[in-house]
Parts: structure tokens; C-alpha cells; sequence
RNA sequence: GGGCGAUUAGCUCAGUCGGCUAGAGCGCCAGCUUUACACGCUGGAUGUCGGGGGUUCGAGUCCCUCAUCGCCCA
């Protein structure tokens, strides 16, 4: 396809629609994105794995800056020559996508998964992820990035699911993954463990009861109760002990040393806090102490309570936890529905007695002994937090067993799917061990580790991963540190299906009669010998049956994980003695841990595995850090024996203009597509670019577009604080009165208002910028006709030809290493800086002359040309891989009119068909043009003309007035001015310029000090203006003289502080004298 | 409760090793159909660098402390 043919005459404004349509199809059609191994060696490779987003919803402006950094990475890279990978897919997102797809069928079919099944369900979750999938791979595709498309992988497709079976059967023959008793976050109404992060915390007001529960046969001068205090009344069905505190008196004596201590110290609120918590002490000493000491006496002593209601004797323990300066002092321990009594359980050997059913009722309860407990049927059922809750208290209530209630606040746990409270439940779930393990972990390079968790940790300290902003660098390694097994078991139906089989216990009998278990058991052996299956065996299942139950039940009773290549031998030896599969489905990172090996074909060796793999930056957000990043690295170690990055860059935060975060649930998400509508991928991606600081957060402040006036409102003044935007429907715009649709109205709306863009004027910044280079181009390729590619001398050239190519070169450099940083904001600045400030403002400017149609066709002309030929095509390589396709339409369009740019003998780049393969700058500039003098003296005639235009602006004069003006400097000064005073003269409207080294004040002049420049503009101002600014001038310079002697007068100063810093000053003073002796002399020939 | 970060012009943000009169973009004011660009050009105004204390010859920058806001973890 040819974009642009000939030297057409370009629309006068950026139409980012019109510059962009044909170019991605350009890029795929030419194969730019496609990466295949070749010879290229390990440093001439460049991997990116996409940061997978998941098929929820649409990407929103956090993903538009994700990606739009990991394209400047890769695309810089591709341009660097390196053999370019960019691997892009998507995630299933186990929880989060079934959630969605649920509540879908609920809201639209008032349906349950129940009511449709698992299969039907599993079919409709597929539907969606379709969906999502396509529209999220179209957002990419329009924001250009540059991925390998053939490539995209999705996390549950077949490719992916071998990957995650393998791992997971490594794991699980070496013991790494293990199934146990734990407390979890239960979500009732989704019915499945949620991760620690998925969880949030909410104030919620409520209670705190006070019971008094009876003590079993009271000795003389024993209490007949204990008092203890609870919020969740419901969970004393479960409840197995009493706990006291073992030392109560020693413990409050420490409490208040610490606090007299603290006391001393303190100021302000904080003492009033610290006195009546002291108060509070003393009163405790006296009413509830002689109690508790009493208590844990009788706890020692192994004396029991009744547990009112289910009638369960339960012991006194003797227990830190219980706080004696909180509540009663004594606390009930409910191990299964507590994380903190669940420890206490485990420390004191109690029995763990569940009262909660999985849909979040009172379950009918258990007790230790196996049997049923007779009374629990009157709870059984209820909603367990608000109807058995209730009926605890009441019958409480009736018993004379509530002591008193007071009101209380607490933050209660809330399932970030579902917005229902979260119960802390006791189930059976699988588990990846992330502890040191006795005898350590083999990694896949042969080196053994501690553990899983210590191998990630090991990778960061010693530096084999670098975390940008290093700061990340402590969440990394603060969460990895406390080595918390990973539950990676989900009660859901949309995943990796657990590849694990096991015989139900109730089965076993049953089993043990088929008259081939013994073969059965046999193979099963046989199998694992083999390793075509691995078996575990959790603790002993022959425990729960009489001594005569024969050796085989160990094999059947265990867990079996077949091998993947193995599987379909396993299942068909299985099935008729009724091994089930785990009807659970792994956690999604148990498969995005795998991305960086799994997308390349691992566990089979495949060429792009061994070229491929490892890669070398991940770039994405920080709330992923421990989720993701963490689980890549360890099992990139485990499963690859290499770390599956070297840099981690983790980017800045979007917020709205609120200071809130992005997201779907709050409605503030602005979709990149809505902006790109209306400013174009280029302008967005320069936008995100620019925002892209260190920082964490960053606001970009939210608008709609009126539809009908086109004229911005803020987000924040028509959403009220405590309203979420996606309440809002419609809005009255501000600028023209008609009303407008948000994208959250119903379609009846959305038509007859028609719907606002959601933006954000920052994006103004780039599309201001692409229109600008636009014209740049536009003005270059009118004055580029017959441009040569001619050998030149550097030092022949005027010196504003050799500025602009030493600050060309100088950029060059810095760009490149800023890039290596991921100094984004500051590299897109810089360039911006010489683009716009160095080649427009004043190149461009000074050699338009030169350039002009009445002309004389000399060599400057030429010399200008080509020179403003290869500054374009540097420019245009350096702002690529930040907004590609304008600057490609560009390029093409460049390459027609000037085939080879360069400066022959001094800078010759390869010239390339398309900009997107086409040469870097260069790391080292152009060494050719350096020249650190050059940007020295160009500095100061800028300065001069600076100060030409100001007293030009202060004495009004019109800018096509063309005017004389005298430069008065040190005698040796003259000469060289001289030859350089014409830019001045462009610059500044100057039609006559004398440079001399005396003069006398020309009639009506105005005049300034620029460095040892004395400016003066003939003819422009009468004596009583040019007096008064003089007299403002030699002020200024006044006290500036002033700080620069006392500073200089301070001894220490000079003494102490750097040699070239003191040098500086006195330099800097000498010139200040000296400015003012100019303006002293100014204002005498002004009296004279 | 612990950790991280922010607080600099009206807004959004730079400011590297502590060292010239603290910068940019947008906005604002004045002027300008100047041989590409009004999405532009030229000039200008605008700062208690959150408050307090300390270290230092010298602090926006380092230390302590207080306040406010945000994020992460519990």
C-alpha cells in the first residue's frame, strides 16, 4: 500500500483521523510486530510479557498508560535492531469475571449458576470472555501497540491449561502443594474463598454484648459466672474455651510503666490519651482484678464452663490474647470462626467446632465427639450474622444470661466481588508451600533454595531483579518475608479445573469390597513408581477405621495428581472405583504465574522458550507487585532456573480529578477509545507519556464533552461528593444549557440527549503538540524541494547550523540514557524541549530567509536545507515509539522528498522505508556535531535577543516596526559578535546593528544589560521613561550585588564550601559590578 | 495499627550531588492575520516551596516533629 505519493500539499491542521487510518495496517502488513528467533544473540533480544489484562470489562485509562509505555519500551528496542518481542493475551480472572457474569444472568434472567449448571454457566462465562477479549485486543490495536498479535494467549486456553497442569503435578510431586485445614475468607453469597486482596474493610456500627456464662460447680468463692464480651454473639455456638490472661496484675503493672513513661514524653492530645488510659488501669485494678487472678487460678486448676445454650462444657485457659485491660478481661475462643482464636486453638490443643454453612447459615452443629449437638437444631438454618444472632441474643436474653450491652464501632471484612461481609471460615483448601522446607526446594537450574518464597526474595537482594522506583523494592520483599502459604484452591466453576483424584471416605467400604482393589491398588503403585501419577496422603486415613482395615486403603485413600501426558491412562484406571476429580478450580495467578514461559510453549522445549525466555522488563502497577510479580519470579526460578525478567518498572497511578483511582465500580474510568475519538492515539499516548513521573499517583482531572456545544465540565461539579458517577445520567451543560447523556444513561436517553465524551483537557497537551509538528513537517517539506545530500565542513557552517546540530546530538544522548532509566516524563520533555524550543523557535526561524523563493540560490541554502532535513529525521525517530503513527505518515511522506538526509562524513544514518524498523539516534549522539562552545555562545545571542524584544514590548512597538539598535561590549567582545550579530538581527526586527565597544547614548534610545551586553534600541523612548527603567535595572542589580558580597564575606563560606562553587560567585559578582557600572553610566549620559 | 508516597504559581506537575534571581505545560494579562502552526508567535504577571524546629557557610532538597491528603498491608 503506498500511503502518500509526490510532494502533496498536507491539510493545514492535524487530523489525527486522516494521519492515522492505514498506518497500523501498514506496520502488520509489512510484519513489523512479528518476532521469530534468529541468530540474534541473548543481548540483541528485547521481551516484553503484556501485564495480561482480564476479560471483566473494557480497558480504561490505567491500561491506555500501561501500555502506551510498554510500546515506547518496545518499540525504542525494535528500533535499537534488536530481535522485538511484545507477547500480549488476556486473563480469565477467575472470581472477578464469574462474578460479573452471574449477576449479568441474575440482573437479566433472574437465574442462579445453580439454576443453570456449570457446564451452561462455564458456556456463558466463555460468550463473555469472547467479547471482551476482541474488544480488548481492538483497544490495543487502536492505541498501536505494537505486539505480536499471532502470539496472543489466553490464560485458560489449551496452550496455557498444559502449562498449568505440568506445573502444578511438579509441584505436587515435590511436595510443594498440600491441602489443609485453614481459616478463609468465605464469600456466603458467591460461596468460595477470596484472597486477602480481595477483601476490603469497612466501619460498620454495632454491639458489644456482655454474657455471663455459668462455671460448672462453683468451689466456695468462686465466681458463679464469667463474664465475657463478644460483637458476634452467633459465633458462641462454636465457641470451645474461655481464655484469661496468665498473669493479669503483672501484665497491667507493665501496661502502666510503659504508659508513665510515654507519659513524660508526651504532649498535647496524646497525654489526655495516655492519662485516661492510666485512669482506666486503676479502675480495672480495683473492679476486675481480684476476678481475673481468680479465673486463671482456676484455670490452671482445669476447671470448666458451660456453654449456655448448646450445653458444651468448655475449659479455662490461661491465654496472652486475652487482654486484661479490654472488654471483661475474658474472652471467648471460637477457633473456626476467629483468626486469632483459631491460634489460640491451635496452642492450646482445642477442639474446632464449625457453626457456619457454606450459603452462610447456622449450620447443624458437631461436636468434637463426632455427634450431632441435640440443641442446635433451633438455629440451624438461620441467616447466620442477623438471624441467628438474634435468636442467640434473645434466648440470652430469656436465660438472665446478658449482663449489659454497649454500643460499638468495628471495620468488618467485605468481599470485593460480591460487597457481602466476609466470614473467616474453617474448609479444606489447596495450598502452595512458600516456607522454607526441610531439605529445601530444587530449583530447575540444580541450585537449591529454602523455600519457594526465599527464592523470590533471594532473586531482588541480590540484585538479579531491579525493581524501578527501587522503593517497591521493601513491599516486595516485606510481603514475600512473611511467607505465608498461598491458598490457591477456589469454590468456583470458571478456571483450571484442580487435577487432582480422590475416594470420597464414605466410598471406602464400598471400595474395599470390589473384588479387584488389590489390582486397582496395585496399578495405582505402579503409576507412581513410574511417575505417570504423583500420591499424597493426608494424615492417616486408616485412623478413622478399626486396625483391621488392610495396607491397600493408604493408596486408595490418598490424593492422586495424574501426569499430564499420562492423564487419560490415569482417568480410565480410576473411574470404576469412584476417584473423583476436585470439583475446585485453581486461583487465576496460579496460571498468570506461568505467562512469561507459558506463552512460549513450556513445558515443551520449544525454540521460542530457549530465544524467548528470559525476558527483560515487566511494566506495570504497583498494586500487583506481591499478586503477580512475586509468583512470576518464583516460579520462573522453580519451573525455568532463571529469574522471568531483569527490571520490574513499576508506573504512576491515574486518579480522577477527586484524587480517587480509577475503576469500574466507581464509574470515574474514562475508556482511551472516548479521547483517541476525539484527539487521536498519538495525542494520548504523548499524554500518558508525559504524566509518567515517579510519582505514585498523578490526577487527571475528568470532563464530559458536551455533545452538543462541544465545551468541557469538570466531573467533579456536577457528580456530588457522595454520589459515585456512575449515578449520574444526565447532565445540564453549563456552557449552552442542553442536557447531555453520561455513558451510564439508559439507551432511550443516550439517544434523545446524545452522550458526552468523557476526556480530560490534558490530553490537549498532545494534541497540541502532534499539530505542531504537523505544520513543522508541512513548512520543512515546502522548503525541503531539492534538498542535497552534500559532504559539508562543520566548520564552514554558519553558527547557528552547528547550534542546532551540537543540541541535537546532546538530546540524542540524553534521550537514550533517560530511556534506560524509564525516565518516561522527562525524556518526552526533552525531546519536546528541542523540538519545539531549539529547531522551531529558533532554527526554523533564522534560516527561513535562507530557505525563501527570492532567495539567492547560494550554499547557505543549501546548507539549511539539509541540515533542517536530517534535524526532521532525527526528530521524527526520537518521537516514534511515542506517538508512531503521525510521525510515520510523516516519514513517508519525508522519504519522497528526501531520500537520504545526513551530513555525509559527520552523521549518516541508515535510511529505511519504514520509520517503524528504521535506526535509534544513536546512545553516543552524533559525536561528529558536539559542540559544547557553540551552545555556550548561542545561549548569550539569545539572551541579547531577548532582551532586543523586551524593550521592544515595554516601548510598544509593533512587531513589523523594524528598528536600530547598538551593542555596546568589551573591545575583544567586538569581533566575533560581529559575526554572529545577524541572528540578533532576524530574531529581533533589527533593519541596522552596530556592535562597538564605545559609544555615546543614541537620541531616544531604551537600554539594557544583558551579561556584558549593552543593548540599546534607537529611537524607541523618551529620557523619563528610559531613567526610570534604568534606575529599576541598576535596583535590581543592586541587591544582587548585595548578597553576592556578603556572601563572599562570609569566611566560612569560602573556607567550606567547594572551590569552583566560591570561584562562581566572585565570577558572577565581577559581572554584576560591571553591569552596573554600564547602567551608572547609562543614567550620567541621561543627566547629561 | 504498620509501611509507602504527596504537600512547590490559579490547575497539573518538574526540580539529579545541598550552591546563580525556584522551572515547565495549561490558565491569566498585553500585543500580533510575522512566508508551517491562533491547536500559533512575542512579551509579561503570579511562589510563606504545608506549619514548626534542627544540621550547615548555605536547605525546596538532609534530619526531627506536627498537620492534611492518597495508596498498600493488617
Amino acid at each position: 500500500m503506498r500511503i502518500m505519493s509526490g510532494n502533496v500539499e498536507l491539510e493545514k491542521v492535524y487530523n489525527p483521523e486522516a494521519v492515522e487510518s492505514g498506518i497500523y495496517a501498514l506496520w502488520e502488513q509489512k510484519g513489523c510486530f512479528r518476532a521469530v528467533p534468529d541468530g540474534r544473540p541473548r543481548d540483541q533480544r528485547h521481551v516484553i510479557m503484556i501485564p495480561l489484562p482480564n476479560v471483566t470489562g473494557a480497558l480504561h485509562l490505567g491500561h491506555a498508560i500501561n501500555n502506551t509505555l510498554q510500546d515506547i519500551v518496545t518499540r525504542t528496542q525494535r528500533m535499537k535492531g534488536k530481535n522485538t518481542l511484545w507477547q500480549p493475551g488476556t486473563d480469565h480472572a477467575g472470581i472477578a469475571t464469574q462474578a460479573v457474569v452471574e449477576r449479568r444472568i441474575f440482573e437479566e434472567e433472574g437465574k442462579s449458576r445453580h439454576d443453570l449448571g456449570r457446564e451452561k454457566l462455564v458456556e456463558r462465562i466463555w460468550q463473555w470472555k469472547d467479547q471482551y477479549e476482541k474488544r480488548i485486543l481492538s483497544q490495543l490495536k487502536l492505541l498501536g501497540a505494537s505486539c505480536d498479535w499471532k502470539r496472543t494467549r489466553f490464560t485458560l486456553d489449551e496452550v496455557c491449561a498444559k502449562a498449568v497442569r505440568h506445573a502444578f503435578f511438579k509441584m505436587f510431586k515435590d511436595g510443594l502443594i498440600f491441602r489443609g485445614k485453614r481459616l478463609v475468607n468465605w464469600d456466603t453469597q458467591l460461596q468460595t474463598a477470596v484472597a486477602d486482596d480481595e477483601v476490603y474493610h469497612e466501619a460498620v456500627k454495632g454491639h458489644f454484648w456482655h454474657f455471663k456464662y455459668p462455671v460448672i460447680d462453683p468451689q466456695p468463692g468462686e465466681p458463679e459466672h464469667v463474664l465475657i464480651a463478644t460483637t458476634r454473639p452467633e459465633t458462641m455456638l462454636a465457641d470451645t474455651a474461655v481464655a484469661v490472661h496468665p498473669d493479669p496484675e503483672g501484665e497491667l503493672a507493665r501496661r502502666e510503666t510503659q504508659l508513665r513513661s510515654e507519659l513524660a514524653a508526651a504532649v498535647g492530645r496524646e497525654k489526655k490519651e495516655i492519662e485516661q488510659r492510666l485512669e482506666g488501669i486503676t479502675r480495672r485494678r480495683e473492679e476486675f482484678l481480684p476476678t481475673l487472678v481468680r479465673l486463671r487460678d482456676m484455670a490452671r486448676a482445669g476447671r470448666k464452663i458451660m456453654l449456655p445454650l448448646v450445653n458444651r462444657p468448655i475449659p479455662l485457659v490461661a491465654d496472652e490474647w486475652a487482654d486484661p485491660e479490654k472488654g471483661t478481661g475474658c474472652v471467648k475462643i471460637t477457633p473456626a470462626h476467629d483468626a486469632n482464636d483459631y491460634e489460640v486453638g491451635l496452642r492450646h490443643g482445642l477442639p474446632m467446632v464449625n457453626a457456619l454453612t457454606p450459603d452462610g447459615k447456622v449450620a447443624p452443629i458437631i461436636e468434637p465427639d463426632g455427634s450431632l449437638n441435640p440443641h442446635s437444631d433451633r438455629y440451624a438454618g438461620l441467616v447466620f450474622a442477623r438471624e441467628g444472632r438474634q435468636r442467640v441474643v434473645d434466648d440470652l436474653e430469656a436465660a438472665g444470661l446478658i449482663d449489659h450491652v454497649d454500643d460499638h464501632e468495628m471495620e468488618v471484612g467485605h468481599s470485593d466481588r460480591s460487597k457481602t461481609p466476609i466470614e473467616p471460615y474453617l474448609s479444606d483448601q489447596w495450598f502452595v508451600r512458600m516456607g522454607d522446607v526441610e531439605g529445601g526446594v530444587t530449583l530447575a537450574d540444580g541450585t537449591k533454595s529454602p523455600g519457594l518464597a526465599q527464592a523470590a526474595m533471594d532473586a531482588v537482594t541480590s540484585g538479579r531483579v531491579k525493581i524501578f522506583p527501587e522503593r517497591y523494592t521493601k513491599t516486595y520483599l516485606d510481603w514475600l518475608g512473611e511467607k505465608r502459604d498461598w491458598c490457591i484452591s477456589r469454590q468456583l466453576w470458571w478456571g483450571h479445573r484442580i487435577p487432582v483424584w480422590h475416594l470420597n471416605n464414605l466410598r471406602l467400604r464400598e471400595v474395599g469390597m470390589m473384588p479387584d482393589v488389590l489390582r486397582f491398588a496395585e496399578e495405582l503403585q505402579t503409576l507412581e513408581r513410574e511417575g505417570k501419577a504423583a500420591h499424597w496422603l493426608w494424615g492417616d486415613p486408616l485412623a478413622d477405621f478399626p486396625a483391621s482395615m488392610p495396607e491397600w486403603t493408604r493408596t486408595v485413600a490418598g490424593y492422586w495428581c495424574p501426569h499430564p501426558d499420562h492423564e487419560d491412562e490415569f482417568r480410565a484406571l480410576v473411574a470404576p472405583f469412584h476417584l473423583e476429580q476436585d470439583e475446585n478450580v485453581l486461583d487465576t495467578w496460579f496460571s498468570s504465574q506461568l505467562w512469561p514461559f507459558s506463552t512460549l510453549g513450556w513445558p515443551e522445549d520449544t525454540k521460542d522458550v530457549r530465544y524467548y525466555y528470559p525476558g527483560n522488563v515487566l511494566i506495570t502497577s504497583r498494586d500487583i507487585i506481591t499478586l503477580w510479580v512475586a509468583r512470576m519470579v518464583l516460579s520462573g526460578l522453580y519451573l525455568m532456573g532463571d529469574v522471568p525478567f531483569r527490571h520490574v518498572y513499576i508506573h504512576t497511578k491515574i486518579l480522577d480529578g477527586r484524587g480517587e483511582g480509577m475503576s469500574k465500580s466507581k464509574g470515574n474510568g474514562v475508556d482511551p477509545v472516548d479521547i483517541i475519538q476525539l484527539y487521536g492515539a498519538d495525542a494520548l499516548r504523548y499524554t500518558m507519556a508525559d504524566i509518567a513521573t515517579e510519582l505514585q499517583d498523578v490526577r487527571m482531572p475528568v470532563e464530559y464533552r458536551c455533545p452538543h456545544c462541544t465545551n468541557l465540565t469538570p466531573q467533579t461539579e456536577v457528580v456530588p461528593r457522595n454520589r459515585r458517577p456512575s449515578e449520574i445520567f444526565k447532565v445540564k451543560c453549563k456552557h449552552c444549557g442542553e442536557m447531555f447523556a453520561t455513558q451510564w444513561a439508559d439507551e432511550d436517553t443516550k439517544i434523545a440527549l446524545h452522550v458526552a465524551y468523557e476526556t480530560s483537557d490534558r490530553v490537549e497537551l498532545g494534541r497540541n503538540l502532534c499539530n505542531k509538528l504537523w505544520n513543522a513537517a508541512r513548512f520543512a517539506f515546502r522548503n525541503l524541494e531539492g534538498v542535497e545530500y552534500n559532504r559539508l565542513e562543520i566548520a564552514n557552517l554558519l553558527p547557528e547550523d552547528r547550534w542546532v546540530l551540537a543540541e541535537l546530538s546532546r538530546v540524542v544522548r540524553e534521550v537514550n540514557s533517560l530511556m534506560t532509566r524509564y525516565q518516561f516524563s522527562a525524556m518526552v520533555r526533552r525531546i519536546r524541549e528541542f523540538f519545539w524550543d531549539s529547531l522551531c523557535d529558533w532554527y526554523i526561524e533564522l534560516t527561513k530567509p535562507r530557505m525563501a523563493d527570492d532567495a539567492p540560490p547560494d550554499r547557505r541554502g543549501a546548507e539549511a536545507r539539509q541540515v533542517l532535513a536530517f534535524c526532521l529525521d532525527q526528530v521524527l525517530r526520537l518521537f516514534h515509539p511515542i506517538i508512531p503513527y503521525i510521525t510515520e505518515r510523516l516519514w513517508q511522506q519525508l522519504a519522497v522528498i528526501a531520500p537520504h538526509r545526513g551530513l555525509p562524513g559527520l552523521a549518516e544514518p541508515r535510511m529505511n522505508d519504514v520509520l517503524t524498523v528504521a535506526d535509534f539516534p544513536p546512545e553516543a549522539g552524533w559525536p561528529g556535531l558536539d559542540d559544547a562552545k557553540i551552545i555556550e555562545i548561542f545561549q548569550d545571542l539569545q539572551d541579547a535577543t531577548r532582551g532586543v524584544r523586551d524593550l521592544r514590548s515595554k516601548c510598544n512597538v509593533l512587531p513589523k516596526v523594524k528598528v536600530t539598535v547598538t551593542l555596546k561590549v568589551p573591545a575583544d567582545h567586538v569581533e566575533s559578535l560581529r559575526s554572529q550579530a545577524h541572528i540578533i538581527q532576524e530574531m529581533a526586527g533589527v533593519e541596522t546593528l552596530h556592535v562597538v565597544s564605545e559609544t555615546a547614548r543614541p537620541r531616544n534610545s531604551a537600554s539594557t544589560v544583558v551579561g556584558a551586553v549593552q543593548i540599546l534600541v534607537h529611537d524607541i523612548s523618551d529620557d523619563e521613561a528610559e531613567r526610570k527603567r534604568v534606575e529599576k535595572d541598576v535596583a535590581g542589580v543592586e541587591k544582587q550585588i548585595a548578597g553576592k558580597e556578603s556572601k563572599l564575606a562570609n569566611e566560612k563560606f569560602v573556607q567550606n564550601a567547594k572551590p569552583e562553587v566560591v570561584e562562581a560567585e566572585r565570577q558572577r559578582l565581577t559581572e554584576l559590578l560591571a553591569q552596573r557600572e554600564t547602567l551608572t553610566q547609562a543614567l550620567r549620559d541621561l543627566a547629561g
